[in-house]
DNA sequence: TGTACATCAGTGAACGCGCGTTCACTGATGTAC
DNA sequence: TGTACATCAGTGAACGCGCGTTCACTGATGTAC
């Protein structure tokens, strides 16, 4: 049987879609969620309103594949955990460490922020978030597991929760206005101190 | 020196005047950000479109009273945990749960949420922000230094910015679709464990 | 290698709609005399 | 108590604008024969 069908998507079809996608992100740290509009997104991106149509034809088609983004990117990022091969102890300071860092970004931040108020209104959204929290819940109970051998699944899950509200909670410190009301190593310093008593780390 | 100027703000004003910020946060609590139009909150307050602009001519006029609203509201409730004459202990415990019941609540954590996106992008809202978790800190880190009267005023600022993101940041887990992740009294029970532990106290 | 054609990628104009804002207006309430 | 008037409260229509979406179209790229 004879196809005369395309190969689907071109390189440079590709290209462009992800550098819409890239440039709605940067769009949503610069200007926030009111100013994310499809024709924004196509000027930031450089290319036409029908353009970046062509790629998503609505605007929640746009979010999905946003929200998909950061999905596969956390997910990325959880499964780099576990390769690790350090002690648990080293492993579970440096991603506390690792997420401090990164949510100290005014970027980082801002991205997660939008998300949460998302979340609220928008299913998409919602599913997403649930997806992102799980599995770093999941990653963290794991070495938390590791840590203390005896410590049940159950309330495992429960103190990966508290460590991960601790961190994503810790960007809401970061000072909005001019300064920051704290010197960011300090209070770095004593996140993770919370975060080795939670875990019953020295 | 005779005047005839009237009274200023009549009683039918004010009433209308509070009816249609509280109209405005319960739109933001169900429909969110986007949804928060001059029409919609006007319509939700049962009054006419000019007639809201009667009393908040712009869209930021509406906006800068309804942050001052949430601004005044939290500053009551800080200075009600100052007036409690119970132990310091029990203070901060009470409420370390009662903010947890509160962030518990589906429209108290949206409220936040929305809120912080909005600090990333409006400087009313991010000067809002700063003075109500200046004075939560403040408040917190004192009940800090009444438990330990050895703690460093700078110590303790920075444990009450650890104590409070743990409880701001235990609402992302209250889950977003149909249930919630976690027995809720069973995270509750868990972030008051970690605050137990952050404080000393036991 | 050349040609025909299907698919991919990008263009440009138009639409209806809800938005924030402006403004001239009317009715209700309170007060000075 | 009555009247005149200033202020408060509320109405209704109109505006220009940016938005998401639709659609007919053109040019670029790849592939079958």
């Amino acid at each position: 049987m004879s196809t005369r069908k395309g190969t689907g998507v071109q390189k440079r079809g590709k290209q462009s879609a992800v550098a819409a996608l890239a440039a709605a992100e940067q769009l949503l740290i610069d200007k926030g969620w009111a100013a994310l509009s499809l024709r924004g997104v196509a000027t930031m991106a450089g290319m036409r309103l029908g353009n970046l149509q062509y790629y998503y034809p609505t605007k929640r088609d746009l979010l999905r594949a946003l929200l998909t983004r950061w999905e596969s990117q956390y997910a990325e990022r959880a499964s780099t955990w576990e390769a690790d091969k350090t002690k648990p102890e080293d492993r579970l300071m440096a991603v506390a460490g690792g997420f401090f860092d990164d949510l100290a970004t005014p970027g980082g931040s801002v991205l997660f922020w939008e998300l949460w108020a998302m979340a609220a209104h928008d299913e998409d959204a919602a599913e997403i978030m649930n997806s992102i929290y799980g599995s770093y819940r999941q990653a963290v109970a794991d070495v938390l597991m590791e840590i203390d051998s005896k410590l049940p699944r159950k309330r495992a899950e429960l103190k990966a929760a508290v460590f991960v509200s601790l961190l994503e909670g810790s960007s809401l410190h970061a000072g909005y206005g001019k300064q920051p009301p704290f010197n960011r190593a300090l209070l770095k310093e004593e996140v993770l101190q919370a975060v080795r008593g939670l875990a019953g780390i020295r």
